[in-house]
DNA sequence: CATCTACTGTAACTTTAGTTACACAAAGCT
DNA sequence: AGCTTTGTGTAACTAAAGTTACAGTAGATG
């Protein structure tokens, strides 16, 4: 685990707690689509991401979706933090958006650490402080945008999180995640074909110049 | 000051931690509609708040705005946390809701009091942990509520900050916090009126039993 | 008290999004 | 192959929200 642990967060950490890290916490490999953190659970381990990309969803009563935002590697869950800390239920769901590799820390040392490690400080609020901006543009895109222009954000963030150009959702899942109806996005995304922006396949979508 | 913040945050902090408060800490005291940070500054002083009511708002490109939530007493903006410690403009505007009362303290000592201080840490995460769920709750409302449902929430939530069922704000004021137009506004507010929920009077509103 | 400004009410219309319904095609299955 | 499931395209309609326009009225101001 040293390694994964080291090329991410070797520059963050200070050596004897990249030491702790490596030796209280738990390497865990997760295939794409694999459910992390379920709303409603108690959160025990707090996840440092190595590699790979997760996906933070919000659910209504109705069980209707929402995409918050994306975590990539170097990251954690400030969700999972702030509900480590106060000991209460998950309010997000987390599903690995690609594989993803994982360190998982038990909750305890989290006190610990911030006490003794300023560099874990640092650490913890910076999460924070990138958790509340991408709250922050969540709340710009569902409130300040129309659906065509979250839907164009949503496409080049996808593509670029998975390093890839083409993107392999379905519609229907397209409109899960942006809570919206299939019918609305597949109309929304024919246009976008229309100007040459995309082009259109069965669970595929290739982006062209957005 | 020494009783202001005794009341307010004298089971929260440690004695030498509050006493360091009191010592480095500015007492201020602001009237209604007083700005008190705005979008692109940056945040030199962390406010406590001791009484009153703080509003935050969002704004996009356009100048058009969108209220986040409100702080009351006892909490502090962790927007300005993570600007402090990040060293990075505000993303957001803070108004005085209502009078209001705070202590300033100067962002040099977030870092040190972190390490010192079991209670301010603790103060700090949950502070951010607080500011999280209100975020969420925000786009909760944006996301899955009808305008109307928002409407109902937002003069609940502003008679209460202020402890008064009557609400003194025009219809185009609420319009601008909630993001949408005047006569939208104007629309469902008589709904409500005809409901017998609220009375309308002008720049004034009296909930009744919503 | 005459005038002006700010606030509210309402109608009529447009735009955007959500819904229902159905046709058709690609992939999966036996 | 034939059948089923899943994904997409599109039309027609409804609902919600945003826009424009204007009238009326309560307060503020000179």
């Amino acid at each position: 685990m040293i390694q994964e642990l080291q090329n991410n967060y070797g520059h963050l950490f200070e050596a004897p707690l990249l030491n702790e890290i490596n030796r209280v916490g738990t390497f865990k490999e997760v295939p794409e689509d694999f459910k992390i953190i379920e709303i409603g659970e108690y959160v025990k381990v707090m996840p440092l991401l190595v590699s790979g990309a997760i996906k933070i969803l919000r659910e209504d009563n109705d069980g209707d979706e929402l995409l918050l935002y994306f975590l990539e590697k170097g990251d954690t869950c400030a969700m999972t933090l702030s509900c480590c800390i106060g000991q209460t239920k998950s309010e997000i769901r987390a599903i690995a958006e690609t594989d993803a590799k994982l360190i998982m820390i038990p909750i305890e040392k989290m006190e610990e650490w911030s006490e003794k490690y300023k560099s874990w400080r640092r650490f913890v609020f910076e999460s924070y402080h990138n958790r509340l901006n991408e709250m922050l543009e969540t709340i710009d895109s569902i409130a300040f945008l129309k659906m065509d222009e979250r839907l164009i954000k949503y496409l080049i963030k996808k593509a670029k999180i998975s390093n890839d150009n083409s993107i392999y959702s379905t519609h229907q899942e397209i409109a899960y995640e942006l809570h919206t109806s299939r019918v609305v996005i597949s109309r929304l995304l024919k246009k976008l074909e229309s100007l040459g922006k995309i082009e259109l396949h069965r669970s595929h979508i290739l982006i062209n110049n957005i």
